[in-house]
DNA sequence: GTGGTGCGTAATAATTTGTTTACGCACGAC
DNA sequence: GTCGTGCGTAAACAAATTATTACGCACCAC
């Protein structure tokens, strides 16, 4: 069972055209920080702001490794996950978020 | 296979801690919209704005009743759904996105 | 009439998220 | 030295989302 706030950041790390682009070019192979920048056409520090949220909610990993030229080459690889969301699901992580906790309601309005 | 467009809308309506509280509340049956905004802490204006995402993503649906003093009551039920995601079934997403197509990078950039 | 319940919508404000520009570091090739 | 490649970060700004307040409709009970 996953965690509410995990859950959330998942989400919402899914829930933008741009990462979910992101996220298909790195499913075919990782890239470094620029190629990837210039696959998806965004500029590399919004890359970079992106990819900071993939990696929040655990969906890429990076390492830096140096290249023959001697450059610090910043590769971003996909966290393999598989996640099954279902009305029940959520409702089962929505009882571990922190916060509000749902008001009881009396039964009579429930038909 | 899902859309991309229908993928992101999901995703963007589920990405919200509010929303998902009240699909929480909606997984134990189905509420009038009153009932939904004092139960999970928000007002009705709030819950309808957030409604009106979740409905648009095909996550719930409402309908209008009387009651028996003469209320018109909105009751609001969750349409069950099953979400399955991987990082291939977001790449096949993404494939079906209208926008910037992912630019061809060399292969020599993978390793 | 007042007061309770329900409903939808508009306007406005506040907050959050997204994006660009700019700065500066590194290395190697010329 | 300049120019090309790579990198991270900050600041400023724009856009989007979220939330509140207000308005007005309906019905019923008293």
């Amino acid at each position: 069972m996953v965690e509410g706030d995990e859950l959330v950041r998942v989400l919402t790390a899914l829930a933008s055209p741009q990462r979910l682009r992101m996220l298909a070019v790195l499913a075919g192979g990782r890239r470094y920080v620029s190629d990837l920048a210039r696959q998806v056409g965004l500029s590399r520090p919004l890359v970079h702001a992106h990819l900071s949220k993939l990696a929040a909610a655990g969906l890429v990993t990076s390492e830096t490794e140096l290249s023959e030229e001697g450059h610090a080459m910043r590769y971003v690889t996909v966290t393999p996950f598989s996640l099954s969301l279902t009305p029940e699901v959520v409702a089962a992580a929505v009882a571990t978020l922190p916060g509000p906790d749902p008001r009881d309601a009396n039964e009579e309005n429930k038909r």
